[in-house]
DNA sequence: AATTGAAGACTAGTATGGAAGTTTTTCCTT
DNA sequence: AAGGAAAAACTTCCATACTAGTCTTCAATT
């Protein structure tokens, strides 16, 4: 983090820890706070004007989340994006977002796919007018939207909180190439299953674009090298290293 | 809660906040503490000899898990068991353990899945023994260790997470009947398939697994019904309502 | 008797001070 | 100049005090 900045909170009713947590998970998907990047009570505290106890809580919420690594009397920091982790992410929100497609497929009412076709032609407006940001936005709205007519909304819960492990890497790709064609195709061709009722469809269509991470992966990894962690040679957790001396 | 009760946390190193997180999330999913109890950070605090903090972030992360629930200025109490919620989580565990299978079938080594099976040789004995906990805690492992042969150990934290919400059904089924010849012979029927390489069967017997709380839910709730959140009028948050004086 | 309102007892949220521990710096010794 | 020990400057953790809001209770009023 560079300067200070103050969030735009000012006559939220809202406890300050919830706001912290919000807008420190915005900026650490954004990279706005980059990976590995180090993080303080204290320092934080006083660029935000309010006191160390706040921005501790958004650090266990956080640290649940995985976003950042809290090691006691050492520190706190934002984790660097982990090849596994994103790996993993990516396994657990297959499998569900796989079954939500079936289930959309086989009971999604009319009302509610209409809801999911309209953020899709949101999104369609949205690349039209090169508007990336509101794109992305969109492009959650859809997977959410899908969950909700498949009688799960909440498995989106789960599903978002491993997607902010993948966020990071998307973002660093997006700034890249613009895949947003590629996204909106995927996006229309589960919908069209989905409509259609056939659910084998919807989950393969549902797979075919939650495997696109993968193929882009490496290379941003192999582009951007100290935002990720040490490959091969995993150290486990580097400093928890315990020294002989004590007894 | 009924009396003082101190936890066995005499030697620990670990952090107070840690500790009674697992003493109250072992106290709550073995209804030790009832669903829709109530719960107060000073109560505990003074319980288990600590300052409030501790106990509050413990409530926070418990309150994560979606285990109890933080009503600001007003409480915080043990969410009471909800058939929607069950059924939710069952759906979460079932996509990511199906997945589970069919990657441990694919790919699991001899050395893990001996793993697995040491585990279920154990519960076997276990259930000769009528030991019901211990056959319920290798019941767990069973899952974990089938992650871990899949290659996806990270996994099973999210699954963890979702079981909290079933346990307390099965906690009040144990004590009704013993399925536990049930459960043994789903989990070899899984490791079955799985050391065949039949990852299909392998889902499939997962699923048939981990449909089996569909049948004694209802049951269930139909007996306890107080243990339960009220079906049908989901009234939301019924302590969000706010009152219509402030201006 | 029923209703209303104010006072008191709760609740969680926040601020602040200090304790325990780690890392870095600094200065002394070799 | 190089190595090592002490000290200073951090860190998170815990305890305590206080604030703000909610709920209960009980008394006064209608």
């Amino acid at each position: 983090m560079d300067l200070v900045t103050l969030p735009e909170m000012a006559t939220s009713a809202e406890p300050i820890a919830r706001r912290l947590v919000d807008w420190l998970r915005h900026a650490i998907v954004t990279m706005r706070i980059r990976p590995g990047e180090k993080l303080s009570e204290q320092d934080l505290a006083r660029r935000f004007g309010v006191s160390r106890q706040p921005v501790r809580e958004a650090f266990i919420k956080l640290a649940e989340s995985g976003l950042v690594r809290v090691l006691p009397q050492r520190g706190t920091m934002v984790v660097k994006i982990s090849i596994e982790a994103v790996e993993d992410a990516r396994f657990i929100r297959e499998a569900i977002e796989c079954a939500v497609a079936r289930e959309a497929a086989r009971r999604g009412d009319a009302r509610a796919l209409a809801d999911v076709r309209a953020c899709l032609d949101a999104a369609g407006e949205a690349m039209a007018a090169g508007d990336a940001e509101r794109f992305f936005a969109l492009d959650e709205e859809f997977h959410q939207r899908l969950a909700a007519a498949a009688g799960r909304p909440n498995s989106w819960r789960v599903v978002e909180e491993q997607k902010a492990q993948m966020d990071r890497v998307r973002y660093l790709d997006m700034s890249d190439s613009i895949p947003m064609k590629t996204v909106m195709a995927q996006h229309l061709a589960i919908l069209a299953a989905v409509d259609s009722g056939d659910d084998r469809a919807a989950e393969t269509a549902m797979r075919v674009h939650l495997t696109e991470i993968l193929v882009s992966l490496p290379k941003i990894a192999a582009r951007w090298p100290d935002l990720f962690e040490a490959q091969g040679g995993d150290v486990g957790d580097p400093g928890i290293v315990r020294r002989a001396a004590g007894a």
